[in-house]
DNA sequence: TTTTGAGTTGTTCGA
DNA sequence: GTCGAACAACTCAAA
């Protein structure tokens, strides 16, 4: 049951006045300069989060993300008790509660750090002007990249629509601010937080029921800071030293998975970049070709957040308008198919069910089963970007639409219409053992690696000693890739020609 | 202003 | 089996 606020008083029975932290995309305590910001003042502090899913233009958060949401706020909530602090759960339009629990604690200011989006952009600037104008000191910080967008533009004022030379006007900036640390201890909240009652998390029902389809992914994650920190520990013990060369190998653990800890903002870009150069000047420094490699992966989440502000809604618009007459193909039989990883191709299968078993899917993997299903099945972009944003925990509104339009080739620096990724090359090439399909397509397990990538090609008595039968054991191909392929470039061609 | 070089991730075909 | 070229044309960024 969610817990009133009982006993609240009015502003002019408070004591000493506070100060509020309306926490969003950053649950984190370390490098976070609001938080910094906030202590600063020297006043009792109160932390919130607001859980808004009725604001209008908000993008309700996917089903993966809010089981995410609900471990990484408990594991905030946590460490936040744990410095003295407490942290404030409220469930509503934002606007109004952020008004409301300012009223209830007696905060006279309040810090938050930007976010991009149209609708949340909205919501804070109207926010800020609202509040500054009852007198409440408004501050809101920039912290989860490594440039603010609408200062980070060429030469000629406008913003970068191509990642290289970005990315070194980027490097040219370099280093970054140094991390801020993470406060020891939290101020006591004073006597507003009293007053000011919390929902209860539990009651926010984020985390699935029946089915408890998340099992998978909690065995796969530690959402909160300090999972946050052992993956990029983790990274950089192992993973970074052959980062360069087998970064593209789903069948070898060796990325970061530090995608939805960044997008949650449980770790910050800074204090990852920190952590890579002091390992760069190291006792045992990866060769510079794996931290440059790694870097520019930053690189192109930052140049996501740099397009999401300049195309607030490109999760819903191709910025190619010529997209706007593709002749994508509505097929809810193909489209069920993909999305169940049944789709006659092992790495494609693979993939998605990699995906709906543990809420994240290698990159490689990613661009081969985006391609597929814009391109072998031309099913509109819209319609994996969705999918993905229901069943990534990383799903994140600059990165998701920036590389479903990458791959579709409607987006910024796109992919040449011409790229087709060929599944069965791909598998060989990133997968040569065929060991990632093994463990996500198990009936597959048994065929020798010849023919794991395309079980169709296999002689009957193969396949009869490995127990596939094809079209009932597994699925033969949905379409096959040479008439695809033509069917994609055609399409193309079509939509260019008129 | 005009010009120039360049642009994440691929595949296929023919020599 | 290996290698280089073709697959288009366009836009961007900077000189």
């Amino acid at each position: 049951m969610i817990v009133e606020g009982d006993g609240r008083m009015p502003r002019s029975k408070r004591g000493t006045p506070s100060v509020l932290v309306w926490l969003r995309d950053d649950l984190r305590l370390d490098d976070n300069p609001a938080l910094v910001a906030a202590l600063a003042e020297g006043r009792p502090l109160h932390l919130l989060y607001v859980l808004d899913e009725v604001s209008p233009g908000l993008r309700p958060l996917g089903a993966a993300a809010r089981w995410w949401l609900h471990r990484s706020l408990a594991a905030l909530g946590h460490e936040i008790e744990r410095r003295g602090g407490r942290l404030l759960l409220r469930r509503g339009p934002a606007a109004i509660v952020v008004g409301a629990v300012l009223e209830e604690t007696g905060a006279v200011s309040l810090h938050w750090n930007r976010r991009r989006g149209a609708a949340p952009q909205a919501i804070d600037s109207t926010l800020k002007a609202d509040l500054t104008a009852s007198g409440i000191a408004v501050q809101s910080h920039h912290a989860d990249l490594l440039h603010e967008p609408s200062r980070f533009v060429t030469g000629s004022g406008s913003p970068y629509r191509v990642f290289t030379p970005f990315w070194r006007a980027l490097r040219a900036t370099w280093p970054p601010r140094t991390p801020l640390p993470a406060p020891d201890r939290l101020p006591p909240p004073g006597e507003g937080e009293i007053a000011a009652g919390s929902d209860a998390l539990a009651d926010w029902k984020l985390l699935p029921t029946a089915p408890n389809w998340a099992s998978g992914i909690a065995a796969s994650w530690t959402p909160g800071e300090t999972g946050a920190a052992a993956r990029l520990t983790a990274f950089l013990e192992r993973g970074i030293y052959s980062y360069s060369l087998e970064r593209d190998r789903p069948d070898l653990d060796l990325c970061s998975h530090l995608a939805p800890h960044l997008r949650f903002g449980e770790i910050s870009v800074h204090r990852i970049v920190a952590a890579l150069e002091a390992a760069r000047g190291g006792a045992a420094p990866p060769a510079e070709e794996n931290v440059e490699k790694f870097l520019a992966e930053l690189g192109w989440r930052e140049f996501s957040h740099h397009q999401l502000a300049r195309s607030p809604d490109f999760a819903h618009h191709a910025v190619d308008r010529r997209f706007d007459r593709f002749p994508w193909i509505d097929d809810e039989t193909t489209l069920r198919a993909w999305r169940r990883g049944r789709t006659g191709y092992p790495l494609v299968d693979a993939g998605m069910r990699e995906l709906w078993a543990t809420g994240t899917m290698h990159n490689r993997v990613r661009m081969v089963v985006a391609s597929f299903l814009v391109k072998h099945l031309l099913q509109d972009w819209r319609a994996g970007e969705a999918w993905f944003w229901d069943t990534l925990v990383d799903a994140c509104p600059a990165a998701n639409p920036a590389n479903w339009q990458w791959v579709a080739g409607s987006g910024a620096d796109a992919a040449p219409y011409f790229r087709i990724f060929n599944p069965v090359t791909q598998g060989e090439k990133f997968d040569p053992l065929g060991d990632y399909v093994r463990r996500w397509v198990p009936e597959l397990a048994r065929l020798p690696k010849r023919w794991v990538h395309a079980p169709w090609t296999a002689p009957a008595d193969v396949l009869a000693a490995a127990g596939v039968r094809l079209g009932e054991t597994y699925p033969q191909p949905i379409v096959e890739h040479a008439k695809a392929r033509a069917r994609a470039l055609a399409a193309f061609a079509e939509m260019t020609s008129s």
